[in-house]
DNA sequence: GTACAACTTCAAGTGGGCTTGAAGTCAAGG
DNA sequence: CCTTGACTTCAAGCCCACTTGAAGTTGTAC
């Protein structure tokens, strides 16, 4: 055991299928190096940085946006303290604005229950115009990049 | 403007474009009754029917799933009290879970960079195999359907 | 009664995030 | 050597949630 993984090592200790890896590397968010074999390495870094990819996308982050902040993290070196700081601080912005705006959609929720609101008029998680639930169509992107816009 | 609207009204009043509804009833979410010339005439039920679906899929519910809920709503007659606390218990339970997994995520994150755990080895976000971040590939449907495997 | 916006259906296209399959190459054990 | 499994590329396919476009019809305001 090197400190080089192969695609399939990688796989099995990141969780993440070899198709999804090198669909991830075409898309720029990992790197490898190639053995003459022409056959990927990965350094060990790379199982963190996948790890990274997986919880930002729980973040509702899409890959394009992960590539994109994780460029700000240096290619060749091991990404150091302040790197892995900037990264955090930036999505833990996010985090708290989506569990901000889950708390909201539930006390909304429990509002409607507890009121017995049937008509539901008066209650902000089934009237459209109001912030939350009624963005624009697209795909789901749940909280994040929706509810970002405003 | 009588009890019947017509897919534009709908459209306008829900913020969800004329073709994402087509699509909805196509797929069973929402109903309409016909007038003579074929067009669509959506009681204002519906209303808050389609406000429903959209807060639904901000908790991360594939429109295959709000359909199935729905589906305990009735279709003739307008939902009462019951039928909604119902839905309403069920997702809230889901949104409970999503902002406590949401909660534990950024309280790892938080750890992370609080203790500077440079290698990031002990720190749970980073590492596979722990419960949150790295549930298997597929689209991002966000916390919720993956997380709720557990 | 005519113009024109709003509606109808149906098929095809889009974008994200992968997976699958074909056809072939590499690496390690017996 | 030879087998076997892990790897390679590339193209195509898939699922979801819609959107877009073409070709035609309806409803309403003047």
């Amino acid at each position: 055991m090197s400190d080089w993984l192969t695609i399939g090592e990688l796989a099995a200790r990141s969780g993440v299928a070899t198709s999804a890896l090198r669909f991830y590397e075409s898309k720029g968010l990992i790197a490898s190096r190639r053995t003459d074999g022409n056959q990927r390495r990965y350094a060990r870094a790379t199982l963190r940085r996948v790890s990274v990819i997986r919880a930002a996308q729980t973040l509702g982050l899409s890959l394009r946006e992960i590539a994109e902040a994780l460029g700000a993290l240096p290619d060749g070196r091991t990404p150091n303290k302040s790197d892995w700081a900037r990264l955090s601080k930036r999505w833990q912005a996010r985090l708290d604005r989506q569990i901000a705006d889950l708390q909201a959609l539930r006390d909304d929720l429990q509002g409607c229950i507890g009121c017995g609101c049937l008509s539901l008029r008066a209650c902000a998680l089934f009237n459209p115009g109001d912030e939350l639930a009624t963005r624009g169509p697209g795909p789901v992107i749940l909280m994040g990049a929706r509810a970002s816009d405003r």
